[in-house]
DNA sequence: CCCGCGCTTGCACAGCCGTGCAAACTTTCA
DNA sequence: TGAAAGTTTGCACGGCTGTGCAAGCGCGGG
């Protein structure tokens, strides 16, 4: 095993390969070293062509680049993570991956982690057996610098583990401070109360709240704030709860608030969908017009709510704004273990499911 | 440290870790090496211990795992995928993920790649300069196992660079076929003659076609089988190509088409977003009422084709057999590098945007 | 009592990369 | 021309894991 040149790995790869990669199998991926051997240069001098700022001659580095050129070289981020202490994956925590918010909230994360140098991992928590500390284990397994939590809540002991391990946490509308962690919140509450700020100034009184069971912190707010400041007015609202937050549950709930004698005039939808679903319930099942006999509010502004069909008045998430937001901050790095939050906005957007200001005045006025 | 049953206390290890971690930055993650030092045993034991069918005692077993418990060690499945050729990373290569019918597919894959014990990376190409090329490098330098390809089609040169380095192809209705790789395909075709043959035992006469300008495949086939068909039998149909495939592009097409002297009867729309968009474009714009004075088919039986306000007749996608097709394969490995092809058929959902049979019989019987 | 056998366990190496350090080389200046 | 300064290069190690190999250990059988 002298030093002789008997140490020819990459035989008369650049040939062959190039040829045609249909040698067989094949699944080793080709390193460093094979490109190093070709190129006749040591590994090490491989290692810093492709790292910015190191010292490589013009001529060398020339040639380096040929030789990855002709194999397919590509660096092993893998392994490079092993000695940095990043490895550029981030995971995405995420449930109900199909719904048009959310959807919307990984493609803007995606895009933007990946204009940042990072990359993108999704794990899917649909399954039951996949809670989220499975999925935050996963991620650790794999090292990732950080986890977004876009679904359901990670125990105290899950997200201490996740500290002490490295891994930072973001946490997108979920209700609990963790350590090491970031927090993004909405105005859920305060957009409750310009629902039904709004629903009183056009003059509607036979108030309803439509929402699902599902327990996500951003929903219960949104209907607590309504139903309080209603009840603060002196105001009486029909609660309707029902299945998950999507449009068939909206279908169900407009037809259990519609049938009812005191018909209501207004409804706020904790969701999107599930307005969409109380409207077509009111149009479809009942032949009300909207927003003459219903007038309705939603909360998320999907791409739906603007469709010629519906022109849901509704609040739009700052979406873009979240995810610069978590990508910043993850971008950032090494800023301690104090717990960070930062609130942001949802504007409401008009459009014409809530019916114009009434003759008279609202008493709210 | 003699091995007297030491019965780790896990209250002083997390303690100690707790304060070094706030200390500073605590970016270092536990190591099999410091479950060997906590446990009293090698590092190999550690090893061993997470592997399957490797050989240890009841006793060593014990010790490791309760010191992994009290230390929150997780396997570094990067390192593991150093050794092993596997990393079981799948990237996920797509564009317009927000999209029903792209989330839902990633939804679907997601899911099933990790009941298969493998995990999804997702690659963005939104942005201009993210080729998929340049996502396809991106793949290969986290090596990834596999490749799945929704958007986009990736140049013969970089396909052949993937093979080379060991990294599968699965193609999603793309049209090219690529060594080392699987071809996933719906029957657009088929499906373009029905949705034509539909309309003309409905009764349809003035026949017409909406797309858009993006030259995917899929799009392609469903509207060239349809326009050949009714070649084939000797009738005319209108065209009409606008923009992206969305919502938007819809509207405007349906007015485009529908503010013609010869005003379409029956619209095929290539993709249920212009379906949506047409149909919202004929009752809004028009005051046509569907079916009665216009059919639609569209394709993909998105979520909102079956919505009260659309009940659009459509072709489902076979997205979970795609997605299980594509899992299977990538979990099965090692089949050699011959090509390989699979075809799953999208099946007609009949809903009521079709007007029912007329009386007087059709001409293709 | 001794030997062989099976189970455990530790050593050491491979897999891939980045990087400190020292040696070799090139360039510049006196 | 010689020396000093600067640049480039290779060696070797560290980061983390899996695994072949051989040694250690306990145990039953002759």
């Amino acid at each position: 095993m002298g030093g002789g040149e008997g140490k020819v790995t990459a035989r008369k790869i650049s040939g062959d390969a190039r040829a045609e990669g249909a040698g067989q199998g094949g699944a080793k991926s080709v390193s460093a070293k094979d490109v190093a051997a070709l190129a006749g240069v040591s590994r090490a001098a491989v290692s810093r062509t492709f790292t910015p700022g190191a010292s490589v001659s013009a001529e060398t580095r020339r040639k380096v680049l040929e030789a990855a050129d002709a194999l397919g070289y590509q660096v092993n981020h893998l392994a490079r993570g092993l000695t940095r202490q990043q490895t550029g994956i981030v995971a995405l925590i995420v449930a109900k991956l199909a719904t048009p918010y959310r959807s919307a909230m990984v493609q803007a994360l995606t895009g933007k982690l990946q204009a940042a140098g990072k990359v993108a991992m999704i794990i899917n928590t649909d399954q039951e057996e996949a809670t989220v500390e499975l999925a935050l284990r996963q991620a650790l397994s794999y090292r990732a610098d950080a986890a977004v939590i876009l679904s359901g809540m990670p125990d105290r002991s899950i997200a201490d583990l996740c500290h002490r391990n490295g891994q930072r946490l973001v946490l997108i509308n979920r209700d609990d401070s963790l350590p090491g962690s970031i927090q993004l919140r909405v105005n859920d509450a305060q957009a409750g109360r310009m629902a039904l700020l709004a629903f009183l100034r056009a003059g509607c009184r036979r108030l309803a709240v439509a929402t699902s069971c599902d327990d996500t912190p951003s929903l219960l707010a949104r209907e607590r704030s309504f139903l309080e400041e209603a009840r603060t007015l002196g105001l009486d609202v029909q609660c309707e709860r029902f299945g998950a937050s999507g449009y068939d549950s909206g279908l169900a709930l407009g037809e259990r608030l519609l049938v009812r004698p005191e018909r209501p005039d207004a409804v706020f939808c904790t969701t999107d969908l599930i307005a969409c679903g109380v409207m077509d319930a009111a149009r479809q099942r009942f032949g009300l017009s909207i927003p003459a006999d219903l007038s309705v509010i939603g909360f998320d502004d999907i791409p739906q709510a603007g469709w010629e069909a519906y022109q849901l008045t509704t609040f739009t998430q700052p979406i873009e704004e979240t995810a610069s937001a978590a990508v910043d901050w993850i971008a950032r790095g090494e800023n301690g273990d104090v717990p960070c939050r930062v609130d942001l906005t949802a504007t409401m957007r008009w459009r014409r499911s809530v019916r114009a200001r009434q003759a008279e005045a609202a008493p709210a006025g």
